[in-house]
DNA sequence: GCCTTGAAATGAACGTCATTTAATAAAAAA
DNA sequence: TTTTTTATTAAATGACGTTCATTTCAAGGC
């Protein structure tokens, strides 16, 4: 007992989250264990109340990373669109790609309680708006809008492509769920920005053909 | 030990959900256990056994009573409303008002895994598509379009409102966050409905001035 | 070389959980 | 009355998160 040194603070740290990472993409959220992990990491139990405050530390840790991967995925996916709408597809697209992909991890974000005396809690926020912030700037190449409508509009739909990835995933096999998700989200995405055009919407569509973004770095 | 017959095996189980409803309408899900279930009816764990197979079979049975519950909202929402635009916003808000008010038990339905080997996943589907099929009564009389058709839009619609709540509730302070959820889903509605009259949508729109709607029983 | 120190790591302990089981009380049937 | 059936319990099992007293070991001073 007591192999001092063998691995830093920041090691096991790494080596736990990423123990834990695995056993949830593989077995699930409920099967994730305190003990599973240390065991995984070769170390006890005790050691990880070393390095996280308790489980629930290295669960939002966890889901910190995975709203980083997320945001790469989208920003990957942007590389491969030009005109708005075709981005705001890609988006959607992405997303719930990433959810089939890693469906446990996906839900863990959006499932933990709201922890009120966290200050987790910001930097999470940070990364939502992150998020919400690709939705915004096609938003913005799309039309001439006040900035109020903008955000409206790109949460809502934010939401209403969460809203898909969450009623559809895990219920039929596989493929055929991502396949009936993407045909909703298209769908939906859809008839929405061509609901943008009309009178409800207080803006100016502008001519999309041609106009190519710059995303952030 | 074994006073036996003070109440009979229906009756325990029907004390039983609604104690267990109260805990997680109170205290959340987390705090919800067998035992404490057992002792708010004056009974002991093993008797809870007797009539359910394990916890996950009473909270599905809440989340079931729970859909129902839900349904009725949605009905006597249907009440207040007319043309079908009016009902279809009717719809979200009182889907809304209803996560709102219930928080606790409303993330229960969606967040449990699906479990294949129930049989009461086929209930449940069938309480699930009792929703969806309100949407769809709503969308018939809006618009001429094939059966193909209702189905995916009146999925997409429920997917946005359900994102919208799963996305709103409980992160500001309540009413807030109710309003907010409000604004998102007349926003997303709105626009989507506008986005159906478009040549985006396949079907002609009806004149819906006057159009009264009977709905199911 | 030996001793002290303090951090690293342990393993046992605590209280709680879901679930199972043998034992038991009482009602119903014989 | 005796037997069978059913309702109910208490105790046991194994796993969980978390804490903590204890142990082990690398490093620094002598």
């Amino acid at each position: 007992m007591g192999r001092r040194g063998e691995h830093s603070k920041l090691e096991i740290e790494c080596m736990a989250l990423e123990a834990a990472e695995a056993i949830i993409e593989n077995e699930g959220y409920d099967a994730l264990s305190a003990r599973k992990v240390a065991s995984a990491i070769g170390y006890t139990v005790g050691s990880l109340y070393f390095v996280f405050r308790n489980l629930d530390e290295l669960v939002q840790r966890i889901n910190g990373r995975t709203l980083d991967q997320l945001y790469a995925s989208l920003i990957e996916a942007l590389s491969d669109c030009r005109l708005p709408q075709q981005c705001i597809y890609a988006l959607g697209s992405a997303y719930l790609g990433f959810s089939a992909r890693h469906p446990h991890r996906w839900r863990m974000i959006y499932e933990q309680q709201p922890r009120k005396d966290n200050l987790t809690l910001e930097i999470y926020k940070e990364k939502l708006d992150r998020l919400y912030e690709l939705m915004e700037i096609q938003l913005k190449a799309l039309a001439d809008v006040p900035e109020e409508e903008i955000i409206v509009s790109s949460r809502a739909l934010w939401c209403g492509i969460q809203g898909i990835a969450s009623m559809t995933m895990g219920r039929n096999p596989d493929s055929e769920d991502e396949r009936w998700a993407l045909k909703l989200s298209r769908h939906l995405i859809g008839h929405y920005l061509s609901g943008l055009g009309t009178t409800e919407f207080s803006g100016v569509v502008k001519q999309p053909i041609g106009h190519v973004i710059d995303y952030p770095k």
